[in-house]
DNA sequence: TCAAGTACTGTGCATTTGCACAGCACTGAG
DNA sequence: CTCAGTGCTGTGCAAATGCACAGTACTTGA
């Protein structure tokens, strides 16, 4: 049976509500938002159960049960911007924005989404804008890109940047994959005595690349 | 915070239930089930919120919302291989495989996945390997990378290609991004007489790209 | 030994909630 | 014209619900 535009409005904030909150709303709630009585979304809600879009637990608070469309309860990924003020970076704290992204969909898993800004890493198929997934690790294998994080020791601010790791003894090497940019050498033995140099921490590794547009 | 084993039996009753009826229980409905008072159920959840497993809404009857684990099912997307017998292509049941991940996370929305193979997308940023999402529509406007349908009249077999689309009145060309390939040179017109010509038509527009790799 | 956390019982209360019953106005089909 | 269905208002109520406060008992790490 097919809904009015009223039981369809209705059906689809419960549908919101639920996605939002992750628990249906009351009858007085539904009320509330579109100005009626309470009653009136009682007999609303009658409506779209006798229509088989819902169906209602009796005498259960919030009991509405949504049958159709399961509520798509995403996974979600947090999308992190380039700079950050203090430690660490990558707190979900800090998240831009959160893309409906199943993290399993990469192999490991993603732990987090970065947007690539410039044309540093053009070579390997990643032009600017694209959101690189990465997995959450420490350490990586010479010849993987990762997501390393710089530290800018005057003014404390962080920053990540994709690139090509690569190590020899306490020289790492974060190559571009561009021909027109220089790869950046940091030595790690001299790192730990002088405080001039960036300090350099490896956030995570390369899993994926999302890209989100026509070209 | 690790849990304990009783809030780990009371978390994964929590979970059942919302599966089982679509709404979350009340602490009353926590406590009949392990037997004991209403507060001690309050607590209980009290605590799995302060360890982050799950969201409590004030003053919300049934206000839990589970954070940590998600529900199952989860919108998905078909991929297509290069390859397929019969009309059309990319219908539903040739898909080789279904992938996790949201359509509406292009605009517009991705209908399908195509897998590339071979580098005649390189200087796109589109790499031998990458899931390319389509746009089902069967026009498309100058300069937009499309999903190409090429039917073979000797075999009978259609195959997908991504190519950047230019039409001029009845001639269409579909460029690869790499100068080591030849644009192809459809025209439209002689099409329509004869028959030898392979025939060509728009399977979508490229909303999008992920690639699952380290690389 | 002390503090903190876990794991309960028990009481009481203001609010919320589902639900029932009584109406009213409009619309479109038979 | 009638009837069913939709879409509301308004009142009232018993039960359910979240929550606060007061206790008790056990465990565990500092």
């Amino acid at each position: 049976m097919a809904l009015t535009s009223r039981q369809l409005e209705i059906l689809t904030f419960i549908q919101e509500w639920v996605r939002e909150r992750g628990f249906p709303p009351s009858h007085g709630e539904v009320a509330e938002r579109f100005g009626f009585n309470r009653n009136a979304a009682r007999e609303h809600l009658l409506a779209l159960a006798r229509k088989g879009e819902i169906e209602l637990s009796p005498n259960d608070a919030r009991g509405i049960r949504l049958l159709k469309e399961s509520p798509p309860r995403q996974f979600e990924l947090p999308l992190f911007g380039n700079i950050a003020a203090g430690s660490p970076i990558t707190a979900p704290e800090h998240a831009r924005e959160w893309l409906k992204i199943d993290p399993e969909l990469f192999r490991p898993r993603a732990d987090f989404l970065h947007r690539v800004d410039g044309d540093s890493m053009i070579d390997a198929g990643i032009v600017s804008g694209d959101l690189v997934a990465i997995h959450h690790q420490s350490e990586a294998a010479n010849g993987e890109i990762i997501a390393a994080c710089l530290l800018d020791r005057r003014t404390g601010y962080e920053s990540i940047t994709l690139k090509r790791y690569r190590r020899r003894g306490s020289k790492v090497t974060l190559e571009p994959e561009n021909a027109r940019y220089e790869p950046l050498v940091i030595d790690l033995a001299r790192e730990a005595d002088v405080q001039e140099l960036p300090s350099f921490r490896i956030a995570g590794v390369m899993v994926g690349l999302l890209r989100q547009g026509r070209s």
